[in-house]
DNA sequence: GTATATGCAAAGTCTTTGCATCGTT
DNA sequence: AACGATGCAAAGACTTTGCATATAC
């Protein structure tokens, strides 16, 4: 997952994509990085305002855009609510969303997922190339505190 | 999946969680047990005004978010693309997105998530209620079209 | 020096909501 | 008759875009 990759992974795959490394390009990754959950834009708007504060929400946009053009991050959208950004694990990954607290969790899904797409080329000559899965329920400690 | 429900069904259901069969929510009713594909609020509404021509989309909004509700239909929500709905499945099923024609197709997974979901719960406590899966990726079709 | 990216503000989309009226129960 | 639902229009929420300026290469 995110912690693993090693600081500055992301914007130097932006450089080697060919983009420009730009202060606000560099505040959004870094943020991205050091994030452990899923983050909304406005909230990795303010983040990155700590490291570079002249930046705003458009910038934050136009980052992530490219970040998701390249497989770097992975947007999760919940029903209405606006997307939610990390920083893209190299295997498939469920997304647990608690209905209750809005927390989302992180199931991940390795080998389990291989033998499904492969039945889904087969039957439907789908080629998967991205995955979005999120299972919508009750996390453990909402369910603990509805016991209560 | 939709069409193997009885006509009616839908606006049944409403009836009987006690809210008010009016000419509205029967059209939306009508127009989603009809359809073949995910529909989104706009078409929803066109098609819906057919049927009846003085309905709007705050009333096309209203019927799905009561749907939605009574876990009668789901939404199906693609990067920042508008919502589409479809009359919810009994069995949890995969979304394959088609990246290239924007198309959606289903496929069932029957048992295939139960093992899954119960591996969950024992390992994060979470209870799954709903899944929301989504696979991006290229279909048939267009896989096709771009040998050609 | 030149092409790209930024910040700001304005526009765009999709969705929700307030309110007077209408329709179902 | 009473309460809930509708249609309309306006507001809201999130995201994208135009443009002049600033910046990376």
């Amino acid at each position: 997952m995110s912690e693993k990759l090693p600081p500055g992974y992301l914007i130097l795959r932006v450089r080697e994509a060919g983009y420009r490394v730009t202060a606000a390009r560099m505040a959004v990754c870094q943020v991205l990085e050091e994030s452990e959950t899923h983050v909304n834009a406005e909230e990795l708007c303010a983040e990155a305002q700590k490291i570079l504060p002249a930046i705003n929400l458009a910038s934050v946009y136009r980052t992530l855009t490219i970040l998701d053009e390249l497989g770097l991050v992975h947007e999760v959208r919940i029903g209405t609510l606006p997307g939610r950004w990390a920083v893209a694990s190299g295997d498939a990954e469920l997304h647990l969303h608690c209905t209750e607290c809005e927390a989302v969790y992180h199931h991940p899904l390795k080998d389990t997922l291989e033998p499904l797409l492969d039945h889904i080329k087969a039957d439907h000559g789908f080629e998967v190339q991205r995955a979005n899965l999120v299972l919508n329920g009750v996390c453990g400690n909402c369910m603990h505190n509805h016991l209560k």
